[in-house]
DNA sequence: TTTATAAATGCAACTAAGTTGCATTTATAT
DNA sequence: ATATAAATGCAACTTAGTTGCATTTATAAA
């Protein structure tokens, strides 16, 4: 990926293009997992401050770019693309071997029967298996 | 539900009857919903101290009296029952109004297809929606 | 009933995630 | 070139959850 297409992205969304942005981009692309924040503070040689990294995690979502991900681990990862809670539905696969959260595009949302009294909006579903990599 | 039925719970887990386990027991059973550290702190009027009241939630898992839950707020939630990754297939059902967790017992398990190289083990489900009391 | 002992409790200190207020810096539109 | 709104960095904070250790308590055995 390009410097260009990140300029655009960030343009696109509203969003300053600033050092911390074009470098977290920059890292969520072409990734194939989901990031913690401290696997994010690894990445980014330079360190960068917790507090400006957590609030453009929370720009990047809030504009659709990554989504934060919940897989039972105590801490948020995230991901490139939107959440499936909107728009891009998908499920979240989680290894138990070495804990990494891919995201499953493309399979078939499931219907749930909920008791009387309950309406359901969204389905999220978390896999817990073996990935390719173990 | 009778404070015998607690103390023959604990005796068959192996667990020894406290003041402590007793009055999480008491208010886990009867409960619809799951709780929280902080709920339970409210709860039980007796402050008990943080690490125990920790060391319990742990232990009464590992039991299989009551099952931990990761409802997408960040923080833990317990419920009585064993948990739907062993034993007691179920789906959450999560109340985008009050934010309530509760079991949905009697969910139809799903299958669902992952790439290859990909294996399944167990798949959890999180409905989000509005509860009945809503 | 007393006593030994292993487990449970309470306390303090700690880690790590995540948030907030504020002063300074920087990207961008004019 | 400059004004301005947004982004950054810093410090201080909150809350979840953990750990080590000394004390207390439930229970089983004498």
């Amino acid at each position: 990926m390009k410097n260009e297409n990140h300029e655009v992205l960030l343009e696109q969304k509203g969003l300053k293009k600033t050092k911390v942005r074009m470098a977290l981009l920059q890292h969520f692309m072409g990734l194939d997992h989901a990031q913690s924040y401290s696997d994010l503070q690894t990445a980014l040689a330079k360190e960068v401050d917790k507090s400006t990294l957590y609030r453009n995690l929370t720009s990047f979502e809030q504009a659709g770019i990554i989504h934060r991900i919940n897989d039972h681990s105590g801490v948020s990862k995230y991901a490139f693309g939107e959440s499936p809670i909107q728009g891009n539905e998908h499920a979240h696969f989680v290894c138990e071997c070495c804990e990494t959260v891919y995201c499953m595009e493309g399979l078939a949302p499931l219907q749930l029967k909920v008791p009387k009294g309950f309406k359901t909006k969204k389905v999220q579903t978390i896999i817990r298996g073996i990935c390719a990599a173990c």
